[in-house]
Parts: structure tokens; sequence; C-alpha cells
DNA sequence: CTACCAAAATGATTTTAACTCATTTAAACT
DNA sequence: AGTTTAAATGAGTTAAAATCATTTTGGTAG
């Protein structure tokens, strides 16, 4: 068994394990996981159906690996990308346009997840391990004093992400491309600071009488929060 | 055919699509769609296996009717719940208490939609009529003044119903019932927030910190019950 | 080199569930 | 009551996932 191989090299076992990984990917993406059948992977992989099932215990099992794999990667090409010495609010740009463009460009497979969620429980462990990521980033900012000591991180987690995704859907569906001013305007929600967006809405001089609005709705809003 | 019935009664033959699309929403939301047996679902409706395919082309078809109805539904409730006169900031506290209640008690049906949308395109339709409710409050807030001209609102959509559909996730995940302090704090960032969100402001310095201080303070202010 | 064995691979067969369709039942109208 | 058309039925068909008895491969030892 792949599992515990004694007289096989471990090294060809898994490259075997990964090429079908490879094709059930590419099929999965093509085709959907409903649309793609386990003979079309398997002829993708050059191996005979029931090898695939030597190797994933079944079909769902197969998209939990790929999407799992997909994250995992994500979450090495995200530390990659973020420069452990810059600022806080860099960071989280650095961030927020990688995973923009990570989902924009691997859409099909991030909706993949979707599939494997309710299901599988091994894959969550890997989108987790993702948003870990982002936890670290805002902790090492409340830490360093560039955030809040109260800074709601869970809760900005879900901002974060949850903006990007539906984000990426609206682009996907109009067919554009990323869209930087997406990442911008998030950002500076979510941190407060702004900065020059480019595709969104030029001039309108600002700041003073726009931010004091924004702190008396805010307070005014919080006076009346007061029943929950 | 139950599309031209000429010598039915419409009455009856609503009501029967109706009771097969109640049975097909109690087995999806009990067991999901690929759990879900078209014949249980026929069972559930007290129907034949083939009855259920003289209303509806493919289970498929079925699941979009289920889901088309949900967000159908979701938008009455949506335009009951905003008070016609009352404030932006007050309706959409008004939309946000709603949806998030709304998609926590009927989670299952929301997942439903995810499986549904790839393929048809009529239940978009749905989903869309029901997002216009946010535009609809927001265009009202630029059109008084409330908002500036500039604001972006179909980025802020995304921020809105992206925040609130993570936020759900994770409460469901963790067993948490509603929390306010989700809507409240996803509000303190939208609302009189489009200077920054429009992108518009050109980076003063100064009432960008200033802004950050009186943040910081309004955060601690808010007694989140923010996880992490 | 040959014999041997276990791991790995195969694909024909089984199983399961969506979907079809020839037939029956019910309803409407004359 | 008889005729016609709509609606409903469920046994039968089909397609694809999953299984498993058999074959092939590759490593090890005599």
């Amino acid at each position: 068994m792949p599992a515990t191989p004694r007289h096989t090299s471990r090294a060809r076992v898994e490259a075997k394990e990964s090429s079908i990984l490879d094709a059930a990917e590419k099929i999965f993406a093509q085709a959907g996981f409903d649309g793609a059948k386990v003979s079309d992977i398997a002829r993708a992989a050059s191996v005979a159906e029931g090898t695939v099932y030597l190797y994933y215990k079944n079909k769902q099992d197969l998209l939990a690996a790929v999407v799992g794999r997909f994250w995992t990667q994500l979450t090495l090409g995200a530390e990659a990308a973020i420069h452990p010495d810059a600022a806080t609010r860099e960071q989280l740009e650095q961030l927020g346009r990688y995973h923009l463009n990570s989902i924009l460009e691997q859409f099909e497979v991030v909706s993949l997840t979707y599939r494997a969620r309710p299901q599988q429980e091994q894959d969550r462990d890997q989108v987790r391990e993702y948003v870990r990521v982002f936890d670290r980033i805002m902790q090492r900012g409340v830490d360093r004093g560039e955030l809040p000591k109260l800074t709601p991180i869970g809760q900005l987690r879900d901002v974060f992400f949850g903006t990007l995704e539906f984000s990426a859907r609206t682009l996907k569906l109009r067919g554009r491309p990323y869209d930087h001013s997406v990442v911008m305007n998030l950002l500076s929600i979510m941190v407060g600071s702004s900065d020059a967006a480019s595709g969104a809405a030029k001039g309108k001089e600002p700041s003073n009488r726009d931010l004091m609005n924004r702190l008396k709705s805010i307070q005014k809003q919080l006076k009346t929060s007061g029943d929950s």
C-alpha cells in the first residue's frame, strides 16, 4: 500500500501520487467536480481507473487533496510575498494583492473549495493555516503598537477575506482583470489610512471634512448601539 | 404540461409544484445536494419519482428552484425589515441584522447556493435582485447627501455581503449564535468611510493619523466580542 | 539467471442513483 | 356516458463511481 511502502522507493510512489493530483486538478478545473469523470482523470494521469482508488478513497477525497494542496501552496506563496520588515499596512497590502491575484488566476480551483468543505475536514486545516498568515501580520501590528490593542483580528479577518472573495467573484462575473483599487479601498477601510486608488473615483478634495463626517457617524452610531 | 395548463386549474398544479419544492428544500438542507436522492424527495412530497421530472428538468434544476425561491423570499423579508424613512445608517443596520440572522438561521440553504450558481443562470437573477436592496439604500444615501457622491457602491456591496457571509461561517464553525457586534463593526468601518473607500483622499498624513488615533479610542469603546 | 514474493496496477464487474418512457389514472369538457 | 387530453406512475435504462479477482512489476535471494 502507498501508505506504508516497504519494498518500493518512496519517491516513485509519491511521483505517481502527485501526477494523479496534477491530472485531477486539471480535469476538475476544466469540467468542475460533477463534470469530471474519474476515468478521465485516470486517463490524463496515464493510469488505470482502479489505480486512482489506490491512492484516494473516493472522488471526494481526491478533490480534498487537490484543494488542500492548493491552499498549502497559497500559504507558501503568501509568506514569500510578504516583506518581513515592512510596516503592517504594507504587509496587508502585499497579502491583499497576492490573495486577490491568486484567486482570480485560479478561480476554478478556488470554486472547488466549496465542494470539498462540507464533507472533508482535512482541507479546512489547510485553509486555516492560510488565514493564519493574516492573523500573524495583524498580531505583529498590535504588538508593535501600529494597531490598537483591542483590534478584533478575528472579525477583521472575515472582513478581509470575505471582501476579497466577493470582489473577485464580481470581477470574474464582469470579465474584469485584477483591480488594485479593490485592495486599496479594503485597506483604507480596515486600517483607516487612505491612498489614491487607481481606477476608482478621482478628484474630490477630501480629507478633514470627510474624516470628521466619518468620525461623527461612527460615534453617533456607537451611542445607538447600546441595546443589542 | 405544467407550463401551459389549458384544462387544469392552475392552483392545483402550483400547489403540487410547491409541495415538491418544500420537500426538496427539506431533504437538500438535511442531506446536502449529493446526499439527497430524488427518490427521497419524491417520497417526502408523496409523489412518484417520475413526477418530479415533470416539474423540473433534472436534479440541478430542482436545486436552482429551491435556491431561487429562498433568495426571492429573502428579498421580500429584507424589504419588510427596512424602515423606509430611517437614515441610511439605520437602514444598513437593519439590513445587516436581517441578513446575518437569516443566513445563520438557514445556513444549509445558503450553502446550497454555491451548488446552483456555476450551472444555472436563473438563480443569479434572484440573488442580484436581493443585493439591489443594498444598492437602493446606498443610492438613496448618496442622493440625500448622507453619503459622498463618489461612494463606490459596488465595492461596498462586496464588503458588506462578503464580510457578513464569512462572519456567519465563522460563527457557525464555532457554534456561536447571532452576534450583533459583527454588524456594528462592519457598519462602523463602512458608513461614512466613503472618503477612504472612494480612494479620493489624497493622503493627508496628519488627517490619517488623527483618524487612526480616534479609531483606536473608538475600538476600545466597542466592547467587541472579538475572538483571537 | 531463475525463482519467488509482495506491492502495485489493471479493467471487467458490481452497485447506485439519475433519468426515461410506455402505460395507467384522473380530470375536463361535450 | 363517452371521449379526449393532461397528469402521474414506477419498472426499466443508462452512466458513472467504486470494488475486487486477476495480472504485472520490481525487488530480493538462492
